[in-house]
DNA sequence: TAGATTGTTAATCGATTAACAATC
DNA sequence: TAGATTGTTAATCGATTAACAATC
């Protein structure tokens, strides 16, 4: 009964999880309104609330929603309970920074392993995580159980990334190179490019 | 006359940039049609036609439009040839790959140097950039002239962080930390949580 | 009870797509 | 000329907001 979520709400599921898990647990929060939700986040207060039906979580008319079970609806809803294994591609200044990140964690997801294809780097670990030469993409990702990959390369070679994640299984990529990558209708694409960001809001200057 | 344009032409301005900058030169594409560059990105014609209006370039029925000119409307509409100043606070993993990331300057923003509290890191420099303690994040934003800045601190140092950045004069943020930070509504923020849309991409499959 | 807050239905708003006339 | 492609106007679609009834 929640799968036709939009796709906005969708996107602002992790701000309310984020957001609620860093309120105090001295018992001033034991329920929030929408309202102070939506303040606190710069939205809406009906559309905050339209966002946490979705979950399942009921509010309480006069009382607001119970934080630590709205909390748990949230991290059912992200799934964050299953496991979920992801393997980055690039261990260069990006990837490596992602790797010593412990942010996926909140989310369920744990960075399994990294690929590159420098020999410097290949064998060694980096956030405890090891660096595997790209020729083991297929069977590192099979061995982790990697459904999810992030694409840190040049942007002259994540097609090609992208085509080797998919072969070995990956079936969603959250892509940094600053280039459109090709994939069936049945992968999940998020692209990220920083430096694009950075203009766009330059030009709003 | 183009300054009401809707904010997801807007973000998808360096895209298109992007794009025909990887063109080959060899004459080939010298002329390129909506539907082509529709059909490289993953978009509706009509969309792309709309997008281009806005940078005033004209496209020719029959040909398409010159790429040349397109390339040369499109940083004009982002105003990559006005050089700006961007700052980075925060020199740890994140930080550090961005000031070592070459892709800022194809929209014309210059990196001029990273703030950080961090007594080993003071002093030195990455990526060719100096590394200034936070002390003298208002007189070194005003020195390079900086009205660009990235936040790439801890959640809880974010919205003091902002604060100073206002201060000193900083007009749009790129915030890396995942918490709502509060600014007034002069200035510009973009918000990336790198771990929130790996969840998203998780929650979708 | 009165008041605050939820949840839902209808209205609005903005972005995308479809239809089509204009043009080279 | 005929055909391909642009550019514009109208229709559609989806997301947000407003209005309001339900509830504790």
């Amino acid at each position: 009964m929640n799968r036709e979520i939009p796709e906005f709400s969708l996107q602002r599921m992790p701000v309310y999880l984020n957001y609620l898990r860093t309120l105090p647990d001295d018992g001033t929060y034991n329920y929030i309104s929408s309202g102070a939700i939506a303040q606190a986040l710069g939205l809406g207060e009906v559309l905050v609330r339209k966002d946490l039906a979705y979950t399942g979580c009921a509010g309480r008319p006069k009382v607001g929603y119970p934080r630590a079970e709205l909390i748990s609806a949230l991290e059912n809803f992200l799934c964050v309970n299953d496991s979920k294994s992801a393997v980055i591609v690039g261990a260069g200044g990006l990837g490596s920074a992602l790797l010593c990140y412990g942010g996926f964690s909140h989310y369920g997801i744990e960075l399994a392993c990294a690929f590159d294809n420098d020999p410097a780097k290949i064998g060694t670990t980096i956030g405890g995580k090891p660096v595997l030469p790209i020729d083991e993409l297929n069977e590192g990702c099979k061995k982790y159980g990697a459904t999810l990959a992030i694409i840190a390369v040049p942007a002259s070679a994540a097609q090609q990334t992208a085509e080797l994640l998919i072969k070995a299984g990956i079936k969603a990529i959250l892509n940094f190179a600053p280039v459109q990558i090709n994939t069936g209708d049945e992968i999940k694409v998020i692209n990220i490019d920083v430096a694009a960001n950075l203009a766009i809001l330059a030009s709003m200057l």
